[in-house]
DNA sequence: GGATATAGTTAAGCGTTCTTAACTAACAAG
DNA sequence: CTTGTTAGTTAAGAACGCTTAACTATATCC
């Protein structure tokens, strides 16, 4: 049991439920903020990687320089992030989240996880475990995959 | 070992891992596409509950009737979308995707999967097994927990 | 020092989405 | 039949994000 074709039909089921969760519990999230989606997804990005320049995010972003520059300025004018100068190349900024801006995000992940722990908490110890031990290495796998790319 | 703190910071590991990417894979597809959020996050809504009309949608989206009604009308223009009157209430529409938007949204759920495929490929046999086992046991759970609501 | 490249900002213009308000058409109840 | 409700559309105006182009300031190279 559990051949390739198996595992992929599972994957595919869990995905669809996973996205159609995660996609509305997103849309719900920035509505309430009042966070556009480019905001959102520049803080999530300076969650992840904080202390970039503009060229770093317009180039993640796959926007034009001009376009990161505007963004990150309505989010600092909104204290969501601080830009300050680059001592070692006063030509470029470093961007980060401000105190607010990193409690908003906290709060989003946070709201998101509620989902999958009301999941599990009506698993029994054994469902559970392997629940637990399924998602390690699911999340290894993960990291690796992103190393390698 | 696997108590309730534990598999806790397991799962916020992993939909950190999973949210970063499915956000990053999904701003990438609306961005190849040439969708906007709103457009993307209606079709999204029509390939889970297809056959709604403007109310339904915009009560969804909330937002309000006259956005709603909008955004259908800018996909029914590019046939991503298909408006018919409802036989029953001829005040009424029937929004549903087109063939071409099925299909849309079709490949866009493929490209994700494909990222969860590669995760599970480097995956030795009994790896595979243990994963297999938590998937169908976390999408049994998230059924039974969508159905209580 | 002077030419060139790089980092970022600013401004004008376009397309999108949202809101409110006024409107049409169809249904429902007396 | 008339009154009121419901479903959806349309129009005007504001906000946002994006682009291109022109600009400032700093760094780098010869």
């Amino acid at each position: 049991m559990s051949n390739t074709a198996q595992l992929s039909e599972i994957t595919r089921k869990w995905m669809d439920v996973f996205m159609h969760r995660s996609m509305s519990g997103w849309r719900q999230y920035a509505k309430a903020t009042g966070l556009s989606m480019p905001q959102f997804s520049l803080l999530m990005r300076l969650h992840y990687h904080g202390d970039c320049g503009i060229s770093d995010i317009s180039e993640h972003m796959d926007t034009s320089n001009a376009a990161a520059s505007q963004l990150v300025d309505k989010l600092v004018q909104n204290e969501l992030l601080e830009r300050t100068e680059d001592p070692h190349d006063r030509r470029a900024k470093q961007v980060n989240l401000s105190a607010k801006g990193r409690e908003l995000i906290k709060k989003g992940i946070s709201e998101r996880n509620r989902w999958v722990n009301e999941l599990v908490t009506d698993l029994d110890a054994d469902q559970r475990a392997k629940v637990a031990e399924a998602l390690v290495i699911l999340t290894e796998a993960a990291r690796k995959l992103e190393r390698a790319n």
